[in-house]
RNA sequence: GGAGGGGUUCCCGAGCGGUCAAAGGGAGCAGACUGUAAAUCUGCCGGCUCAGCCUUCGAAGGUUCGAAUCCUUCCCCCUCCA
């Protein structure tokens, strides 16, 4: 192995939540052999957002390290569905949407880790020939105490709310994963500690050595307090344009900021650390935030994409300059002219004409820069005007 | 099966015959301040042909000059007892 222990250590614990247990973890290392790291994923959901990429991340860290790294998909399990949390209904997926699923899962995670170096696995390759007797065996293993001291199961219990058998059937398959891949690590989020609990004593009950666990936090989202997720719209999606990407990640606190850093970056420990220590000796928070949105644009877009980002940033708000590329729309009103609420309603700006009004009554609807303050304006039939509605939202609108 | 509590504008939550487009908080939006930050302050926060009008308080009817508020029926949630 290139680096030592302590280093390795370092590496794992980065922005980790826990690390089970620190002490096998240096046993395991100190036999000098690459890891076997798994890591497994639910073709459930094609969208990904940057609170997904922690996981990758980690993930390339490690494999950086020199470790193996196995992604696995389960598209077994991903059948029966993750009881996680209150969601018992999670429809079932066929084949092929577990096929489509799990392409775009790949396409997204090498864009962060090292394809040549990844191994890709499915769980239905096992999980499959377990058959109704292998079930049964791996089932005899476990006991429902055990299964209940996860607190969702014995909360949900308690309360008198269903827990469906199959239930506890998945971390007993997600543990079998770990025997079938001879995992000496496995990855998740701090939701899935149970899980990868199960997995260590599933292995033991198979005469291996118990894999370490590592838990990840889940990322916060842009307003810093709720999770990262698609329905608080709080998230960046990784598949955003650059310009967009990088003006939410300009949008976050600078306290966020230095989580983002620890999670996202591939910065090391180090370089993020100086970053630290230059802002509080007066480097303008703002020049590092740049950095790190130009690091992630880079990730998902290109260099120059995220150079290009950038500057159109710095024109459009630091020195008020309108977009290059905005929105452009004609609007029929048979040469009669057109009220400027309807514009800024048809033109997609606001949801309702009374929002528009409103916003006139708070200067924030513009008309080629200039504040609108006639609440009757109209526009002239062959006019091209720019509006502006708030900060953001432009469109170059044409009346006919 | 029995007893009780409740459904209000994006969310939480007041209102309990007129002064209610409906308190307060959250979220959101705009403006100021800035580093498009954050925090803070101010304003807005149903729709429209916008100084006026129209549609909302689980649904449908009814009482009344007037109902989110009273009555009837229905639908849906929750708690306790069996």
């Amino acid at each position: 192995m290139r680096f030592d222990i302590e280093h390795q250590i370092a590496i794992f614990k980065r922005g980790a939540d826990e690390l089970l247990i620190e002490k096998e973890l240096i046993a395991k290392l100190s036999r000098g052999n690459p890891l076997r790291v798994k890591e497994g994923f639910d073709p459930t959901r094609p969208d990904l957002h940057l609170g997904h990429t922690v996981q990758f991340n980690k993930l390339r860290q490690l494999q950086e390290l020199g470790h193996h790294i196995i992604f696995l998909i389960g598209d077994f399990t991903g059948m029966i569905g993750d009881p996680s949390g209150r969601n018992i209904t999670r429809p079932a997926l066929t084949p092929e949407e577990v096929q489509i699923n799990a392409k775009t899962y790949t396409d997204q995670v090498f864009l962060i880790l090292d394809p040549e170096k990844t191994e890709v696995a499915f769980n239905s390759k096992w999980l499959a020939a377990l058959g109704t007797e292998g079930m049964i065996r791996l089932a005899s293993q476990y006991t429902v105490a055990r299964m209940l001291e996860r607190d969702d199961f014995s909360k949900r219990f308690n309360g008198n709310q269903p827990v469906a058998i199959h239930e506890f059937l998945y971390p007993l398959l997600q543990g079998y994963d770990s025997v079938a891949l001879k995992a000496d690590v496995e990855l998740g989020g701090t939701d899935q500690k149970f899980n990868l609990l199960v997995g260590r004593e599933i292995q033991k009950v198979y005469g291996m050595e118990a894999q370490c666990v590592l838990t990840l936090p889940l990322l916060e989202g842009l307003d810093g307090v709720n999770k990262m997720s698609k329905s608080l719209d709080n998230y960046v999606g990784i598949t955003d344009a650059p310009q967009e990407m990088f003006g939410k990640i300009m949008s976050i606190s600078d306290v966020l900021m230095w989580r983002y850093y620890d999670l996202l970056s591939s910065r090391s420990i180090k370089e993020i650390a100086t970053l630290k220590k230059e802002v509080e000796q007066g480097r303008n928070p703002r020049d590092v935030k740049v950095l790190l949105a130009q690091e992630i644009v880079t990730r998902f877009h290109s260099k120059d994409a995220a150079e290009e980002a950038a500057q159109e940033f710095d024109a459009r708000f630091r020195h008020g300059a309108m977009p290059d590329d905005m929105l452009e729309i004609t609007l029929h009103n048979n040469n009669t002219g057109m009220h400027i609420t309807q514009i800024a309603k048809q033109a997609g700006l606001v949801p309702s004409t009374s929002e528009a009004y409103r916003l006139i009554e708070q200067r924030g609807l513009k008309v080629n820069g200039d504040a609108v303050t006639d609440k009757g304006l109209i526009i002239a039939a062959g006019e091209v005007v720019v509006v502006q509605a708030g900060k953001r939202r432009f469109a170059r609108v044409t009346i006919k």
